[in-house]
DNA sequence: GACCAGGCACATC
DNA sequence: GATGTGCATGGT
């Protein structure tokens, strides 16, 4: 799939209207200087603790990871779960989470020991794959820490890329995630620092004028095809 | 008090 | 393959 599907005619727009679309909510927010926090390590936990909950949660279980002093791997690798969950508390699902994080730290230590430098080497498309055999970490996860953490150029699709593109009627109903992530990968330039601006940038105007119930006043993106049914995103 | 937030795995049909 | 459910805190 290459482009942007169009509801109306069955037909495929040009990929120029995903660069027009960025620019305009560019113009619009200005730059997002995502991701929030310090350090490759950092945006690998915030990215697990981050699932299904509100950023702000997740800087209070940030801030009391680094005052335990264990925002570090083998900190982090060493401690119990039940302590680790305990600390990570005001993010939500915090057993669910400690869990994840676990997991993600074994496979840290097993295949790197520890040391996030070590990935440097790795194949993206590989990479992706050995992060999506962690249980708990999806799609999003994996390609939020490829993206930001790893400066990989993989576009990350979330509730609000979907949500966005959906009610704009740029993605059929019902695309999955790859068919969406593949729309912006093979529609714009593979370009790190585009993908990570694009996509906080998404979150950003979805958190401004996209909500689950509809309020669609002075979206900033009304001039473009705008009639699709929003209950259905 | 209801709704929402930068998902994911698993059960069931 | 599609759909439903559990997981949980904290802000609006």
């Amino acid at each position: 799939m290459a482009g942007i599907y169009d509801p109306k005619t069955g037909n495929i727009m040009s990929n120029e209207q995903l660069m027009e679309i960025y620019q305009k909510l560019y113009k619009r927010y200005g730059p997002q200087h995502w991701w929030p926090g310090e350090g490759a390590f950092e945006i690998m936990i915030g990215a697990i603790l981050t699932q299904n909950t509100n950023w702000g949660n997740v800087e209070k279980a940030i801030a009391n990871l680094r005052s335990a002093g264990c925002m570090d791997p083998a900190s982090l690798h060493r401690m119990d779960v039940s302590a680790l969950a305990e600390l990570i508390r005001p993010a939500g699902y915090y057993n669910l989470k400690a869990a994840r994080l676990r997991n993600f730290l074994s496979w840290l230590f097993d295949n790197f020991d520890g040391d996030i430098e070590r990935i440097a080497g790795w194949d993206t498309s590989l990479l992706r794959q050995e992060l999506l055999g962690v249980k708990g970490i999806g799609k999003e996860t994996a390609d939020s820490i490829l993206l930001y953490a790893l400066d990989r150029p993989v576009f990350v699709v979330d509730t609000y890329t979907c949500r966005i593109m959906g009610r704009h009627g740029f993605i059929e109903p019902g695309a999955d995630y790859e068919q969406v992530r593949d729309l912006f990968e093979s529609s714009l330039p593979m370009d790190t620092e585009l993908f990570n601006e694009y996509h906080a940038l998404l979150v950003c105007a979805g958190k401004d004028y996209c909500k689950p119930k509809p309020k669609c006043d002075d979206c900033p993106l009304c001039s473009l095809p705008h009639d699709i049914d929003p209950i259905a995103y």
